[in-house]
DNA sequence: TGTACATCAGTGAACGCGCGTTCACTGATGTAC
DNA sequence: TGTACATCAGTGAACGCGCGTTCACTGATGTAC
């Protein structure tokens, strides 16, 4: 994607043509760097090469623009989950690649991840937390703990020992959250003799898968 | 703890005595509300009744409060980690027991659980990423993260089948961090038919401790 | 094909705000004699 | 016990800054005739 703009003197128009998909892009690159915190209007419209008042024609506020990040990261990965359920390969592995596609989603589209998972719900806001981060779909359009539930059924047809599977959901879904947090904050060791976090990933939800449905064999 | 002041016209002198613990006790319950983004030096100078001037007799500034409060997190964290598995009963009962301090510690003190795991390592630093969150303690003290592999071999003395202990403590902290932040930010679904955190947290281990070691029996 | 005009997406200047931080100061405390 | 004085923890005013947002405006686009 080349820059509509290369410099100040280099104004191809005065209309951008796409300053709202650019304006999100640049918002993608400084989230992905400093955080939803860092990120700042007038830093996105410089980016972009725009006037801060600019974005007022797209968005309805700061507030605005960071919801739309947090839906469209929210249908990306649903989307990255359901490619990998319905690929190629036996059922455990399209799980498998289930769990690789969420910590691949959560490594190269940090700003999205984010968007999802600091946006909304917060104690702040003296709203009620609502569990619908990555819980609760639209109609027909399945979220991702959905696809996530449905998946486990699907590789696992013998079911889980009479466990739920929304609750061997939960477990997994907990597990890749928790390492794709830990990875991304840098708190994850590295290195010979420590796992990656695809390793990690796969391991953890093997032993969670059997070993949920079957606690009393200690 | 009553305030030393009950308003701007009850001023019991004109030195506090207690400034800087008052200072990170507000900073606690403002963290708590808002989380570290939305802390203000101004608005604990406010709370405790004092000029945002007088802070710098006590910090050097804004982000030397917030190492004092990571630093004082990290201690706690491994104090409280610690008592439990020095407890009385079994080995497995004291290592249950240490993961509900885990989410407990998280629960009750988000403040500090974010100063520990958002202060510092961030991308945006443009330092190396660092290991050291819960993953390395000074010498002689012992961190959460080695408190928990201690906690492990000694709670289950047979060994993991030839898994290190490291490994299987990676992955029961990694689903431990991933229910305490799912938990925190209101995304853990709740109510009839869904487990409470401490019953996901107690499976997931239970799981992971004995299906790592056995990946094979699928 | 050419002109008039409505529509729309930008500009640029300005705003009020709250932040972290500084500085010279002053009131209180506690110690030496 | 009383006084002088050094030390220290606060005050209060001010600063520069960058933020999100507003407003009247203007240049470009595209459609109707």
């Amino acid at each position: 994607m080349r820059p509509w703009r290369d410099g100040p003197g280099d104004r191809r128009s005065y209309h951008h043509g796409n300053l709202k998909e650019a304006l999100i892009e640049a918002a993608r690159r400084f989230i992905a760097e400093r955080g939803i915190g860092g990120f700042t209007l007038v830093d996105a419209a410089r980016l972009v090469g725009v006037t801060p008042a600019a974005l007022y024609r797209h968005f309805r506020g700061r507030e605005a623009l960071l919801e739309e990040l947090a839906g469209r990261g929210f249908a990306e990965l649903a989307a990255r989950l359901a490619r990998a359920l319905t690929s190629r390969g036996t059922p455990l592995e399209r799980f498998t690649r289930m769990g690789e596609a969420y910590l691949a989603f959560a490594e190269e589209e940090p700003a999205y991840y984010a968007a999802i998972f600091e946006t909304r719900g917060l104690p702040a806001d003296g709203a009620a937390p609502d569990a619908s981060a990555a819980g609760e779909g639209q109609p027909g359009r399945p979220s991702p703990f959905d696809l996530l539930v449905e998946a486990l059924q699907a590789t696992f047809a013998d079911g889980f020992g009479g466990v739920a599977p929304r609750f061997i959901a939960l477990e997994v879904w907990a597990l890749a959250h928790g390492i794709a947090t830990l990875s991304a904050a840098g708190h994850l060791p590295r290195g010979p003799g420590f796992p990656d976090k695809y390793e990690l990933l796969r391991a953890g939800v093997l032993a969670l898968v059997h070993g949920v449905a079957r606690p009393g064999d200690r």
